[in-house]
DNA sequence: TCATGATACTCAAGAATCTGACTATTCATA
DNA sequence: TATGAATAGTCAGATTCTTGAGTATCATGA
């Protein structure tokens, strides 16, 4: 009972529909949450069923109609509490470190290569979330937003991501910088 | 079918028991993925099954009998096959996030307890790394390990779960004080 | 005009994960 | 000398997550 959380704390800011979450979680809270579309769908329905979400239809004429949501009192009062309980270890899971760890006793061609693919990634992700701060603090410089903005929760958690596509960037250029250097070494040794 | 990669990796360095296991699991491992005790010693079991890792009783007598699992030639040649196979991104899961996510419209003060003590978890965590670091490069300096060091794998994963900690500390640090702010703020306007 | 791709969802089945309890022995410590 | 922590696991059941396939409409471009 945890995509709960952040299902309802992705539905403060507006209504979305189960489709714009999805898009929502693959790209803003995916910073620190991941879920698959039909999980977002069936976890709406338990919200709706349970009273933290509320849907409304919205009947559309060029596009399928849709059912926005947004969270209820009753929501607001459960991420209360969700957010005055303690909170469980973030959770990590990555492949390619894992390749990473075993790269002295596998080929490391494939790795290189994955390595740059997630550093190109890294940095078009780093270029979003640097734009989305700027959209988000609406003209003020940071200090000032942060200290006088209404709603500064997605401009933390988005430095966050910012913070962490940063890091993940910097990683996996100098491991690919390394691994290739080392590769290039083998081949000259034989 | 991802977990087997991680044990299998995990398992390249020593010879290791399930209990053992798990306690990497809780700790060196544990910067790129997260398993509980109870899935490792089925994941072994499976891994044994299908002749991935082999396992062998050690009888001690002070202390309960255990197995210690390495990885057989055919788990090496599975470790090769996922490593040239394409990684999928990698997964975050973090409800300290989605509670900053939400701070605006909940009681900010348990948040900025937990980010407190999440930031003194990560300080531990980079004193851990960096001590493991220092051993694992045994005396020489990083950059000549890095280029003649026969296994430089664990290092390289463990340089990333430092860049994580140290990037993790800085934003708790700098959002506790931020909501900090913030809430005093509030008081004063009152 | 025909094929994509986007919008907007749904359903079922199976794999993976988590929760919680249990067994048994030894070591340290209060 | 009891008490709790560490070693070394096992088991069942519930929940969650992933895989894969479908439905239907409209817009865009070749």
């Amino acid at each position: 009972m945890a995509l709960r959380h952040a299902v309802l704390a992705a539905l403060l800011d507006e209504e979305l529909s189960g489709y714009q979450l999805a898009k929502s979680f693959d790209l803003g809270v995916a910073n620190f949450w991941h879920a698959l579309p039909q999980q977002l769908y069936a976890e709406l329905a338990r919200l709706e069923a349970d009273g933290l979400v509320a849907g409304r239809e919205v009947v559309q004429e060029t596009r399928p109609n849709k059912r926005l949501f947004k969270v209820t009192d009753e929501g607001l009062a459960e991420l209360e509490r969700f957010a005055a309980s303690s909170a469980k270890p973030s959770m990590l899971r990555d492949d390619l470190a894992v390749k990473v760890q075993s790269s002295d006793l596998v080929d490391t061609g494939p790795v290189i290569a994955q390595l740059r693919e997630r550093a190109d990634f890294a940095r078009a992700k780093i270029e979003l979330f640097e734009k989305l701060l700027v959209k988000l603090r609406g003209g003020r410089v940071e200090e000032e937003f942060l200290r006088e903005g209404e709603r500064v929760g997605p401009y933390l958690t988005c430095l966050g991501g910012l913070v962490f596509e940063r890091g993940y960037l910097q990683w996996c250029e100098r491991i690919a910088g390394i691994l290739e250097t080392r590769s290039g070494e083998k081949e000259r040794g034989r």
